[in-house]
RNA sequence: GGAUGGGUUCCCGAGCGGCCAAAGGGAGCAGACUGUAAAUCUGCCGUCACAGACUUCGAUGGUUCGAAUCCAUCCCCAUCCA
C-alpha cells in the first residue's frame, strides 16, 4: 500500500540470486535496501553519537518501545518533540514494539489474549501492554516505522503453542492496524510461526491479507541452527508480498545478512555488532578478531586494513587492545564504530553485487576471504 | 641496642594443628554474545606422565600420627622507644 509518506520501490532483482534491490522512502529520508539498521534500544546506539552514525553512513536506526516506555516514558519523549528531536537524529527511526521483550524477559511476563502483563525490569512495577496501548506509545515516540505488537515464541516450542502464539499475533496485528492512526508512520506486521513451515506459510499469507506497508519476520534467530532459519525463510518468502519490504528482525551476523538477502530479505537489525564491540570483538574482512587477546599486543596494523572508518584510519590493534585492557571507554567507541561501518559497507557491497547480478559470486568471494 | 606487629601461590589478602594446592579480590589467559535487564557473562589461573601424584605458605632445625598453622634459632620488613 502506498501513501504520501511511504513507498517501497523495487529497483531490480539479482538475476543470479533472486535478491532484491530497493529504496524505501520515508518522511525522514530514503533507505536503500537491503539495509542494516544499527540498534539503539534506549534512543542511543551504545557508544556512538548521531554524528558518528552519520559518518559511518547509517541511514536508519532502531529504538525500543518497551524500554523507552519504562524510561524515560513515552510522554516525556513526546513532550521533547518526539524521538528524532529528543535524540537529535534526523534520519529514519524504527521502533520495535516490545514483543521481543515479552520473549526475552519471559519470567516477568504473563501473556493473555488481551495483552501482556509484565513487571518492569527497573523497579518491578506492573504494567499491561495491549496492541492498542503499544500503538499509542509508538505514536508518541514518533518513529517513521513502527512494529506491531507480536508474540515471539521461544525455540523450541511445540506446534500447538507455536500456532497459538502465531494466531494471537495475527489477532493482535489486526488490532494494531485498527488502532494505528498516524499516517506519517508506517506500521509493519510481523510474521511468526516458530520453526514450522506450515505455520510460517500460514502466517505470511494471513499478514499479507492485512496489507501492511512492510513485514517483519519475527521469531527467528532465537537459538535455532542457522540452516533451520534459512529453511524457514525459503519456505515463507514465496508468500510474502513482493512489493513490500521484508524485514528479518534481530539478524544478524555477516553470514546471516548475506544468506538473508539471497533469500529475499530487505532489512535487518542486530545488536550483535555493538554488543560484541563492547566486549572487544571486531568484525573484519578476514573474520572475527578478539582484540583483547594477547596475540594483538604488538599488532600495529588497523582493525581491518580494508575498512575506511575513523578507527581503522587512525588507530592500531595494539592501541585498541591497550584501551580494552585499561578499561577505557574509547575502546568500545572505536570498535563499535568499526563494526557498524564494517556491516554497513558489507551491505553496500551486497547492493552493488545485486546491481551487477553477481550476489552468489560475491558470497563465494566472502567465504574465500574468510569474511563470512 | 630494646619493644611490638609482620613475612602466604604474579600482586593484595584470608587462613592460625588434619576437611589446604590453600577463601576472596586484582592482574593474566581464553571463550560466549543475533528485534540489548550486557562496557556483560563463563571457564582456566603451582607442576606433571592430571578421576592420581608431586612441590609450595621467609630460611633452617624441631614437636606431632599429621604443621602455612606449635617451638627454637636465624634472615628480612614496618612502627615505636633509646
Amino acid at each position: 500500500m502506498e501513501n504520501k509518506y511511504f513507498n517501497f520501490e523495487l529497483i531490480k532483482t539479482c538475476k543470479q540470486s533472486g535478491a532484491r534491490l530497493g529504496i524505501l522512502h520515508t518522511p525522514h529520508g530514503d533507505i536503500e535496501t537491503p539495509c542494516f539498521m544499527p540498534v539503539g534500544t534506549q534512543a542511543t546506539v551504545k557508544a556512538m553519537t548521531p554524528r558518528d552514525l552519520k559518518e559511518v553512513d547509517a541511514k536508519i536506526i532502531l529504538a525500543n518501545t518497551y524500554h523507552l516506555y519504562l524510561r524515560p516514558g513515552h510522554k516525556l519523549v513526546e513532550e521533547a518533540g518526539g524521538l528524532h528531536k529528543f535524540m537529535s537524529w534526523d534520519r529514519p527511526i524504527l521502533t520495535d514494539s516490545g514483543g521481543f521483550q515479552v520473549f526475552s524477559l519471559a519470567k516477568m511476563n504473563d501473556i493473555r489474549e488481551d495483552g501482556v502483563m509484565f513487571q518492569s525490569i527497573l523497579d518491578g512495577s506492573r504494567h499491561f501492554f495491549t496492541p492498542e496501548s503499544v500503538m499509542e506509545i509508538e505514536e508518541s515516540l514518533g518513529a517513521d516505522i513502527i512494529m506491531a505488537f507480536d508474540e515471539c515464541a521461544p525455540y523450541p516450542s511445540d506446534h500447538s503453542y507455536a500456532k497459538a502464539a502465531m494466531d494471537r499475533t495475527h489477532r493482535w496485528a489486526e488490532r494494531c492496524k485498527k488502532a494505528h492512526k498516524r499516517e506519517d508512520q508506517a506500521l509493519f506486521g510481523i510474521v511468526q510461526g516458530n520453526m514450522y513451515k506450515d505455520l510460517r506459510i500460514e502466517s505470511a499469507k494471513a499478514l499479507a491479507d492485512m496489507d501492511f506497508i512492510g513485514y517483519g519476520i519475527g521469531g527467528l534467530s532465537v537459538g535455532e541452527p542457522k540452516p533451520v532459519m534459512y529453511e524457514m525463510l525459503e519456505e515463507m518468502m514465496p508468500y510474502m508480498p513482493d512489493n513490500k519490504p521484508h524485514y528479518l528482525m534481530g539478524v544478524g551476523s555477516p553470514d546471516c545478512l548475506v544468506e538473508g538477502v539471497i533469500r529475499g530479505v530487505d532489512m535487518f537489525d542486530c545488536v550483535l555488532q555493538t554488543r560484541i564491540a563492547r566486549n572487544g570483538l571486531a568484525l573484519t574482512s578476514n573474520g572475527k578478531h578478539m582484540l583483547r587477546n594477547a596475540s594483538y599486543a604488538h599488532d600495529f596494523t588497523p582493525i581491518d586494513n580494508e575498512c575506511d572508518c575513523y578507527a581503522c584510519k587512525n588507530f592500531t590493534r595494539a592501541y585498541i587492545r591497550h584501551l580494552i585492557k585499561a578499561n577505557e571507554i574509547l575502546a568500545s567507541e572505536l570498535i563499535t564504530m568499526h563494526n557498524i561501518r564494517f556491516t554497513l559497507r558489507l551491505m553496500e557491497q551486497v547492493r552493488q553485487a545485486i546491481r551487477e547480478d553477481r550476489l552468489l559470486d560475491f558470497r563465494r568471494e566472502l567465504i574465500e576471504k574468510g569474511t563470512i
